[in-house]
DNA sequence: AGCCAGGAAGTCC
DNA sequence: GGACTTCATGGC
């Protein structure tokens, strides 16, 4: 058991973020994370942190995970005092951070993320792991175990059918032909030409995937590649655009941080009363 | 309490 | 510009 104080870190805030889907909160008020084949429950208490893995463990991959290199301060204090809604949104979602989560996880729930709502993409994704995932004991924990995330090669006997019928909808035929040209390296190689790549290179390459569109593919460059300056423009955003930046939002000002305050804004337009 | 309509981090044709 | 799957959610 490991614990820190942390900065600018709220769980319960990531977990309602709509960043990441494989957060489950836990009856004792933590929260179960699964990321790229691994599993940590973790508990907050104010600034206070206990994370159930050894620290070694948590230099490797957590500490890396939760983006705690990252000063989101500074961000925060970069806002301008005059924007007031968004001094507002850092105030109410300042602990959020950008998740550095598994490209091949973030592409999936991105995929399912289009006309869908959080809750529902939730309980596609824990079904998609509980039948297809890795089930792998997890000492020190209290849940005791839990199923990994399958990757393109796991689900090759999955059929378009088999995702339908765990709540993809009309989303199951994306899936299948996302899973097919994913298998057998493809990822690997879709991978290795994306992380160099540029943003607008990585994001129109993602486009041309079967299924996502610029919404998805900004997503996926933000979250799955952990491109800092893509500013997904869904519902909500638009919204908050239309009402509150009629002569457009200062995209230049925030050059290297505009995917946080992105996510500060989705986060106060969705929650706040 | 139980039903129903509108809507959900969009994309394809 | 319309269709698309399904279902948690809120209004009545």
């Amino acid at each position: 058991m490991l614990e820190y104080r942390l900065p600018d870190l709220d769980l319960e805030q990531i977990a309602r973020s709509g960043q990441c889907f494989c957060w489950r909160a836990l009856e004792w008020g933590g929260y179960g994370v699964t990321a790229a084949g691994r599993y940590l429950e973790v508990k907050q208490q104010g600034d206070l942190f206990c994370f159930t893995c050894a620290e070694e463990e948590f230099y490797a991959f957590w500490r890396g995970y939760f983006d705690l290199d990252a000063d989101y301060g500074a961000v925060k204090r970069a806002i301008d005092p005059e924007d007031a809604l968004l001094t507002r949104a850092a105030a109410f979602g300042g602990g959020i951070r950008l998740l550095r989560q598994d490209l091949w996880e973030v592409m999936v729930c991105f995929l399912l993320s289009q006309n869908n709502n959080i809750t529902r993409i939730t309980r596609s994704v824990r079904l998609l792991c509980r039948r297809w995932g890795e089930h792998r004991s997890a000492p020190g924990t209290r849940a005791g175990s839990y199923f990994t995330f399958p990757g393109p090669d796991d689900l090759a006997g999955a059929a378009q059918e088999d995702f339908a019928a765990i709540g993809f909808g009309y989303r199951a035929k994306y899936m299948a032909a996302l899973c097919a040209q994913m298998r057998d390296g493809g990822l690997a190689r879709l991978e290795a030409e994306l992380r160099p790549a540029d943003g607008a290179q990585a994001e129109r390459r993602l486009m041309e995937l079967y299924g996502v569109g610029k919404k998805v593919a900004d997503c996926i460059c933000l979250f799955g590649l952990h491109k800092r300056d893509f500013f997904p423009v869904d519902t909500h955003i638009r919204h908050v655009l239309e009402a509150r930046y009629p002569l457009g939002f200062p995209f230049e000002r925030y050059q290297g941080s505009l995917g946080i305050l992105q996510q500060y804004l989705f986060y106060y337009d969705l929650y706040h009363g």
